[in-house]
RNA sequence: GGAGAGAUGGCUGAGUUGGUCGAAGGCGCUCGACUGGAAAUCGAGUAGGCGGGCCUAAAACUCGCCUCGAGGGUUCGAAUCCCUCUCUCUCCGCCA
């Protein structure tokens, strides 16, 4: 959420970024509703200031066995015009606070501008595709012949985009889970966080998933909870409604959730195979930090994320996204696209994003510069570290063998116990 | 699921016959004094939000309004009375 102050006064650059978003929003509309707010705020607190002294001196004359009938009279006519402007008041507030929740964030100057992601520019590209002399095939081909992943009996017992993992699968998707984590909390400093993975819908509204994007998500209808698409939304939301010490800074948080997505507006795309499925496994990296470290942060937090990549030996490039391709709360995004030899491309196996103070000031999380100073919103960033499943699905593709075989990587190997799946 | 208790500032804890209470006291924290330095001691300060003024702007300052879990009501006036909701704690039941 932008503050109501910013759009104010910086209204023109405002509209100027929604446009670079490709964003219809009409923000005239809100401008005249902070107008009319303000004006009809006004008249009330004048009046309730009226109100307050006259109780005052009510209370006085009282106590001095005056009588205080005229002005107990005056109360109550003022009382009456109040309730009628704050009504007003009330209603504006609330349209404006509807609206501003639905404004997307303002990309950074950095961002690359263009209507899609054929805007969005590759920054680096590391390490060397495989090469194979035979003909490399797809990860669901694989995990079907070595009987570890089981399409079929996903969908019987829960639906398309389900999938059960079995065996030397299932027990390569953990250890991968546990060497992105130990990697993150012994060697990156991150502090793991276990999350609830289902979350009211204050949470939902914090990270920006709602009240845009509703029909992404599971909702338990019964206590209105939601399954968390990402560890992003209950992490992140760990310190909605606080003020942090700004010696906590920065924080810097990971958690292995399960993360589900009802992929609405997905219909036909990646059907076959793990990439796109309604409930997969995610580490994820979340940070709070000050305002002006934010960006030399998002460039070490994807290559915190990176470095996984670079130890399972994966070959990956980074690819900003343009201002037409950026998700909603985001100021700026590094996607992380792994090598996939099966499907012959680069596919998106991580997002690390700066959130500015977006995120935090739909949750109101902030932080303290120092004693006594007046609390400022901190800065949010999260990334995956990486999306697990899609992990699975890279190393099965890079590391397949002309037999159907698959060598696991070496850091994972202390991890399952096996480095062989055949 | 049943019965009961409670929600006050960073923490603790008064205030519940409605009226200078945004709120005593203590702790913590900040600044200052004392000290070679520190501890102890003493003094001062210390909630957040919104709107206005000031200003190129922010901060600071200043005026006003709101907030004592959330929302609504009674009243000239509510932390204090009434209603609804949420959450926490204790006991019982159930359960991994």
């Amino acid at each position: 959420m932008l503050g109501l102050k910013f759009i104010r006064t910086h209204s023109e650059a405002v509209k100027e970024a929604l446009s670079r978003r490709n964003n219809s929003f009409n923000l005239d509309e809100v401008l005249a509703w902070d107008e009319a707010y303000r004006s009809r705020l006004g008249e009330s607190e004048k009046l309730k200031n009226l109100r307050n002294s006259l109780s005052e001196e009510i209370g006085r004359m009282n106590a001095r066995k005056q009588d205080a009938a005229a002005q107990m009279q005056e109360v109550r006519d003022a009382s009456a015009r109040i309730r009628e402007i704050d009504q007003d008041v009330q209603d504006l507030e609330q349209k404006i606070n509807q609206a501003l929740l639905m404004i997307p964030n303002i990309p950074h100057a950095s961002v690359p501008v263009g209507p899609d992601e054929d805007a969005n520019v590759v920054v680096r590209v590391e390490g060397e595709p495989p090469g194979f002399d035979f003909q490399p095939r797809n990860h669901w081909e694989i995990g079907e012949d070595l009987d570890i992943l089981d399409f079929a009996r996903g969908v019987k017992i829960a639906g398309a985009r389900f999938t059960v993992l079995k065996g030397k699968g299932a027990q390569l998707e953990r250890a991968i889970t546990n060497f992105m984590l130990d990697l993150h909390t012994r060697e990156q400093g991150y502090t793991e966080i276990f999350p609830p993975f289902l979350v009211n819908r204050a949470t939902m509204t914090g990270t920006g998933q709602l009240p845009k994007f509703e029909e992404d998500l599971f909702r338990c209808d019964r206590e209105d909870l939601f399954l968390i698409p990402t560890a992003e939304v209950p992490v992140t939301n760990l310190y909605r409604e606080e003020i942090l010490p700004g010696e906590a800074l920065p924080i810097l948080h990971t958690a292995y959730t399960a993360c589900f997505r009802a992929e609405a507006g997905a219909a036909g795309r990646d059907t076959r195979g793990l990439i796109r499925q309604h409930q997969f496994n995610k580490v994820e990296l979340v940070e709070f930090t000050a305002p002006e470290t934010s960006y030399t942060e998002l460039e070490r937090l994807t290559d915190d994320a990176e470095e996984v990549l670079r130890r399972l030996g994966l070959a990956y490039r980074v690819v900003a996204l343009s201002t037409g391709d950026l998700g909603f709360s985001a100021a700026k995004t590094y996607d992380l696209e792994v090598w996939l030899p099966g499907a012959g491309a680069y596919r998106e196996i991580s997002s690390c994003s700066n959130f500015e103070d977006f995120q935090a000031r739909r949750a109101n999380i902030r932080y303290r510069p120092e004693a006594g100073a007046r609390p400022r919103f901190v800065h949010t960033l999260n990334g995956s570290g990486l999306a697990v499943g899609r992990t699975l699905v890279a190393i099965l593709e890079n590391y397949q063998q002309e037999d159907g075989s698959v060598i696991v990587p070496e850091v994972l190997r202390p991890y399952c116990g096996f480095d062989r799946i055949e």
